[in-house]
RNA sequence: GUGGAUGUAGCUCAGUUGGUUAGAGCACCAGGUUGUGGCCCUGGGGGUCGGGGGUUCGAAUCCCCUCAUUCACCCCA
């Protein structure tokens, strides 16, 4: 039915199966940050604007795309555009720095930014992310790029490749973004348009650039600028990264939209979504948490699209088993159907009853396209005190006692014990 | 913010050079047949043809505007 009030742009209705594969993708998600010792932390959906100000000064998500709004009180507040910024206020204002080091901490929560929408790219997505603050050491970083891949594999997609590269630190990245600004200069003549605006608002993204590949081929590479630290660290994270069988490679033109990292940046991406379109990303932001009131803190982190990553896996992942049943009753036996139905979710299974007042008929129409079987309650020809159940895939039907243990465990015998499993 | 495509039933779509009460398949509801679903048969509900304006005796169809959706760029998950 057409209306007036439809969702907003760039928003989803999710409706079951997708539901339920994201409820699948959240268990695994969850379990896998649990196994490598992170926190779920919540935060909430908004946050004082300046949070996100403050870290993203020339980040296009914070500057172009936020969802602000002053409140009744006088205060912005913009909802939440990325989880980073977000979660180190929360590791500030918690004082988390008093908490044994490192911090690991991992989220899933909806994100909006105010873009055109197109494939795979929402006004409001969800994101699975991780942070561990504290540590500036290189296994902090390999140890988020495992966790994000150990999810993607687990989830069924094989052999994740991390594209890494290594933006340099407050000591060796100025002479390189120098050295860069210089070589463009000189051919800003036959530069295309955005970049010659990057060249002005953020160098770096020159790398970015798809158009003019010539001219990046001849860029200077940041790896000539690293300083032995800055080397050493992506050295020791990729050595790292392979000792756990993670694939990682360096890419020299990957640069990422926030302006908070430093050093370590990566991402994921996956044939299934074209190549523009990352999985997940993430780096290293040293100087974040003290850019929001907080102690010099280093922290490594990452975000995951869910709905990027749900679509990169196959229809099997999150699949319910249809092994329900349906009760169904005769007229005049109502009552005893409902109460029936209700004993035997008790014993395990997943079960239907008539909520219409349908005939017999409508009703086992019904069970045909819900359950696997029926469970017809009304005596006829029957003793009294029975049941027919009767098997919808094969045909085959009998009398039982009408005890929920009997009727549960003859179910249990021909369908197996998963009634509400998950498959994939 | 820039560019392209598309809007007819819940879904997927027909609708011939403008011409009577706008159709199909699927889905939904009821009935028939089946002890008791699926297959088959019959019937039913459901549409401001995205919206507004214009041309015309007459517009789903032609023109203008608008809104929405979608794809790409930018950027990002």
């Amino acid at each position: 039915m057409r209306t007036e009030l439809q969702r907003p742009r760039g928003t989803q209705d999710i409706l079951a199966p997708e539901s339920w594969r994201i409820e699948r993708l959240h268990r695994l998600a969850f379990d896998t940050a649990r196994q490598f010792g992170f926190e779920p932390l919540e935060t909430p959906a908004f946050e004082q604007s300046g949070v996100f100000l403050k870290v993203g000064e020339s980040t296009d998500v914070v500057q172009h795309e936020r969802y602000a709004f002053t409140d009744a009180g006088g205060v912005s507040l913009t909802l939440r555009p990325e989880g980073t910024a977000a979660v180190a206020r929360a590791y500030v204002e918690n004082g988390l720095y008093n908490a044994p080091q490192p911090v690991r901490l991992f989220y899933w929560a909806p994100m909006f930014r105010r873009e055109r929408p197109q494939a795979l790219r929402y006004r409001q997505h969800i994101q699975f992310g991780a942070e561990v603050f504290g540590s500036a050491d290189p296994s902090a970083d390999a140890e988020v790029m495992l966790l994000s891949t150990r999810v993607v594999s687990l989830a069924g997609l094989s052999d994740p490749v991390i594209r890494v590269n290594s933006l340099g630190c407050s000591q060796c990245r100025p002479a390189y973004r120098q050295a860069l600004v210089a070589y463009y200069r000189d051919r800003e003549h036959a530069i295309c348009q955005d970049c010659r605006l990057r060249l002005e608002q953020n160098p770096l993204r020159l790398l970015d650039c798809k158009v003019d590949v010539e001219a990046r081929a001849g860029a200077p590479d940041v790896a000539e600028y690293w300083c032995t630290a800055c080397r050493a660290h992506l050295e020791r994270l990729m050595e790292l990264v392979r000792s756990a069988d993670g694939v990682i490679q360096r890419d020299s033109h990957l640069v990422r939209g926030f302006d908070y990292y430093s050093r370590t940046v990566f991402e994921v991406g996956h044939p299934r979504l074209g190549e523009a379109t990352a999985l997940f990303g993430g780096g290293r932001y040293d100087g974040l948490v003290e850019s929001l009131d907080g102690p010099s803190t280093p922290g490594v982190g990452f975000g995951m699209g869910v709905e990027r990553l749900l679509s990169a896996l196959n229809d099997g992942f999150g699949a319910l088993s249809a092994a329900g049943c349906y009760v169904a009753h005769r007229p005049g036996y109502a009552t005893e159907a409902f109460e029936l139905a209700d004993r035997l979710r008790r014993q395990g299974l997943v079960c239907y009853s008539d909520l219409m007042d349908r005939s017999l008929k409508a009703q086992i129409r019904d069970a045909g396209r819900r359950a696997v079987g029926v469970v017809i309650v009304g005596a006829e020809t029957d003793a009294p005190g029975q049941v027919v159940v009767r098997n919808l895939v094969s045909g085959e039907q009998q009398a039982l006692a009408g005890d929920a243990t009997v009727i549960a465990d003859w179910w249990h015998r021909k369908f197996g014990s998963g009634s509400a499993v998950v498959v994939g």
